[in-house]
This record gives structure tokens, C-alpha cells and sequence, in this order.
RNA sequence: GGAUGCGUGCCCGAGUGGUUAAAGGGGACGGGCUGUAAACCCGUUGACGUUGGUCUACGUUGGUUCGAAUCCAACCGCAUCCA
């Protein structure tokens, strides 16, 4: 630990939203510099989803600012707390998922968050470790502390009671636990995206009614989908999710992160810039000077480099222009799915579309070809027309979907 | 526990006995224009059948009727007020 107290704070505080409380989190700092013990900085992961995405890599990316800084970060896996279901921003409940599937998500979770993370710097914990063994009068003296009209007043709850829609019991336990979870780990401090402040500061209630310092709290920003939008000079959208499909996930392959982050709308650009380039300052306002274009292609490569490596993210953009660059008589991608079928399959062609993935039902399937959707062999095909003659095809319905078909004997 | 209101397609939302696979909007998909951008224009948007057409669908189950999303009953869910 080489910076000094203010140093680490402006490195810290850099990109956050809010800091709860600023004053206590520089005197943590200090402490932990004379005392040579480092913060405990806890965030917290529930797996109700089996994939991370970039919206997921802003926090883990503060993160691991505090590992470079000698801090000890707690990758809390919320496997008890997902069986709740965070209420936040829904309007409705959500189904509790069971226990093998937030089994093998924390799984996946913790493999994706490595991508960003340091593995041998980071502990990990799991919140069912405490949460199984607590009994119902355990659980009555921890409601005890949280009075009812400071959960209410929260913003989520009191739009859903004016709306008219339900709220469960358990659902105003969720921030209790993930607040019990600070308890349980001490923490000097959290992270959570902007939308969590309810729930962090409910950590510090917490923890002062247990008699221990309250953990400070920095929020960082969500991160909008890919399908969001500029309105007023604002931008508009749904955070990133892997449900509304506006995702680009970490695990996804080179093209595919390329071409989402290709397809992101201009308004979008500096927003994303922000948030997800670690390029220096100048070259980002450089970038967002220029053409549009090279600017989402530097941010496309960027973060395909960062999730696999730069030849990956060279050969995304080699094949993204030869897919799309000159004309859009485009070449098939090489790693288009291949599939075998027989020629009986191979004559009917709805059902063929159906099986290659292309559609999910031959009614579509027909009204595709009918609107004019589907080329086999660089030709778009018209209602009607003669049936193919070839033992292998390339079919291309729209901008994505590609697929070669070899005829069987 | 009592009273009242609500429950429509991916979402919102019209429809209150027949021409309703269900207006309109959003979203999504496809086409055009492009930079897999935006904006704009056009088309499609339950399934199966080459067409005629058939089946499934308006919370669930039954009923009334020649005929129901529309009327009735019970049930389920949600909400509001009362206790």
C-alpha cells in the first residue's frame, strides 16, 4: 500500500454515484494505512441468472481497483438472498428459484467474475452459510430492529402500493438480509449498482444496531442495454439484462460481442465510453470527436480484447467488415452452425427453417419467405419459386442468423 | 371474515351475445435506406394445412344460448374499503 489516504479515495470514489458517508470512508482509509490492516469491501452477487454481463463488470472492475490497493475484497454469493428475490425496481414479486439452479449459476458466477477479478486475492462467501442457520426467533430479533416505515418509504414499495400491486412479506426481508449479510461479514464497505442504495444503507442501519461501525457505501451506475436510447439528451432504457436480451455477456464469443456492440445505437456511445472504457481521458474524447463509427469499432475491439484477447478482437472486426463492410451480398460467417439433414427434411422447407433455428414455427417460417427474409446461396428467395438444387447451402434469414445446410444421401 | 372492483395476445389496452384470431399503441421480427447506428417508409406478428380451411386462445371449471371474451355460478389470483 504505496498511496496515501486521499490518493486511494480519489481512486475509490472515481465513477461512483453517491459515497455514504465520504468523511468515514477517508478515516477507514487511515486507519487501515497506520494499522497496516486492510478494508474489508464486500459486494454482493445473487445467481439468479446464469451469465455476467457488462452491466455486471462495473462493479467488478471497482473491485478490483481495491484489490490493486491491498484491500480485501468478499465476493458475497447471495445464494440465500436469491431464494428471495431482490424487489428491487420490479413491480412484481418474482418466483424464489430453487436451490439447484442457484447452485449452478453461483457456479457460473463465480468462474464469469474471474474474468475481472484477481482469484487468489478474493474471498469468497456464501450468504446461506449463516442465513440456513438461523432460527424463526433469531429472525423475529433481527425484524425487530428495522422499523416498518422506513421500509416503506422506499421508493420501489411505494410505487407499487400507489399502483395497486402486491407486495409480499418476504420481499421486505430482502434488504434486511442482504443488510445481515454486512453484519455477518463486519464490512468496512459496499458496492452496489445506484439502484441498491435502499439496501446498502439499510446495511449501516444494521450494523449500528448491532453495535458495530457502519460500512460506507459507494454506488455505481447501471449500465443501460444495448437497446437503449438518447431522448432530450438523455439517455433512456431498460438496465442491461440477459431476460430483456440487451446484453452483451462476457462469455459470449468475439463475434458476438463485436457485432452487439456494433449494433448499439450513437446516442449510446459516450455513455458507454464512460462506463466501460478504461482508455485514458483524451483519447476518449478523441474517439467521440470523430466519426461515429470508429468510435464504436475502438469500443467493440476494446472490450472483445478484454473479455479474450486482441487478435480476437482484430479478426471480430475483419469478419464484421467482410459480413458486412462493402456490399451486403455478405459471406457466411465460419462459425455458422452446420447441419445435416435428410432430403425429405431438406424439401420442406418451413420445417427446415424450424429446425435450423431459424424460426420457432413453420407458420412463421412461411410468412418469413413470404416477406422476402430468406436467402439460400446469395439468392433471396420469392413465394413460390423453385425449389433448391444443391447439396450444400448457405441460408442467411436477416441480419444474424446464418446456418449451412449439407444435404445427407 | 364481510363489501366492492379487476383478470384480454410478448406488454399496455379497446371490445360487453354473432361479420372477433379479437381495434389501437408499444415491443419484436422482416424488407427499403445505411455504418448490424439514429430517423424515416413498408410488411409481418397463435398453430397446423400448398388454397378452401381446421384447431387452440380472452384467469380456471362448469352452465345458459343456435351462437359467449362478452350472460350466470363456483373457484383461483390481485387490489381497495370495513373488521
Amino acid at each position: 500500500m504505496t498511496k496515501n489516504a486521499e490518493e486511494q479515495l480519489d481512486l475509490i470514489t472515481e465513477g461512483c454515484v453517491d459515497v455514504h458517508v465520504r468523511g468515514e470512508l477517508k478515516a477507514k482509509l487511515e486507519k487501515s494505512i497506520k494499522s497496516g490492516t486492510p478494508l474489508k469491501v464486500k459486494a454482493g452477487f445473487d445467481p439468479t441468472a446464469p451469465d455476467l454481463h457488462l452491466g455486471h463488470t462495473l462493479l467488478l472492475s471497482k473491485l478490483k481497483t481495491f484489490q490493486a490497493l491491498g484491500h480485501e475484497v468478499i465476493f458475497l454469493v447471495g445464494d440465500f438472498t436469491a431464494s428471495i428475490g431482490d424487489p428491487t425496481g420490479k413491480n412484481k414479486a418474482r418466483p424464489p428459484l430453487d436451490r439447484e439452479t442457484i447452485d449452478a449459476n453461483a457456479e457460473t458466477y463465480q468462474d464469469q467474475a474471474f474474468t475481472v477479478l484477481d482469484r487468489s486475492k478474493t474471498i469468497l462467501r456464501r450468504n446461506r452459510e449463516w442465513f440456513d442457520a438461523m432460527s424463526a426467533t433469531q429472525l423475529i430479533h433481527l425484524c425487530a430492529k428495522v422499523p416498518l416505515a422506513r421500509m416503506i418509504e422506499r421508493d420501489d414499495f411505494e410505487k407499487r402500493i400507489q399502483a395497486q400491486e402486491s407486495i409480499s412479506l418476504h420481499e421486505l426481508l430482502y434488504p434486511i438480509a442482504q443488510a445481515y449479510d454486512s453484519v455477518m461479514l463486519n464490512a468496512d464497505i459496499e458496492l452496489g449498482g445506484t439502484d441498491q442504495l435502499f439496501n446498502l444503507l439499510m446495511g449501516r442501519h444494521l450494523m449500528k444496531a448491532h453495535q458495530q461501525e457502519p460500512q460506507c457505501i459507494l454506488t455505481l451506475p447501471i449500465l443501460e442495454g444495448t437497446d437503449a436510447k438518447l431522448a432530450g439528451g438523455k439517455v433512456q432504457g431498460a438496465k442491461m439484462s440477459k431476460s430483456l436480451n440487451n446484453y452483451v455477456g462476457v462469455k459470449e464469443s468475439p463475434r458476438e460481442q463485436f457485432g452487439k456492440m456494433m449494433s448499439i445505437g450513437d446516442g449510446l456511445m459516450s455513455r458507454y465510453f464512460e462506463l466501460l472504457s478504461w482508455k485514458p481521458k483524451d483519447e476518449i474524447q478523441a474517439l467521440l470527436a470523430g466519426h461515429p463509427k470508429h468510435a464504436k469499432v475502438a469500443l467493440a475491439k476494446e472490450i472483445v480484447a478484454r473479455f479474450h484477447n486482441r487478435e480476437a478482437a482484430n479478426a471480430a472486426e475483419a469478419e464484421f467488415n467482410t459480413l458486412f463492410g462493402a456490399k451486403k451480398e455478405a459471406q457466411i460467417p465460419d462459425d455458422a452452425p452446420t447441419f445435416v439433414v435428410a432430403t425429405d427434411l431438406f424439401d420442406d422447407l418451413p420445417a427446415l427453417l424450424v429446425h435450423i433455428g431459424f424460426v420457432k414455427s413453420k407458420s412463421e417460417a412461411r410468412r418469413q419467405i413470404k416477406g422476402r427474409a430468406l436467402v439460400v446461396n446469395g439468392v433471396r428467395l420469392e413465394e413460390g419459386c423453385a425449389p433448391i438444387d444443391a447439396k450444400d447451402s448457405e441460408f442467411r434469414m436477416g441480419k444474424k442468423r446464418w446456418a449451412r445446410v449439407h444435404v445427407a444421401d
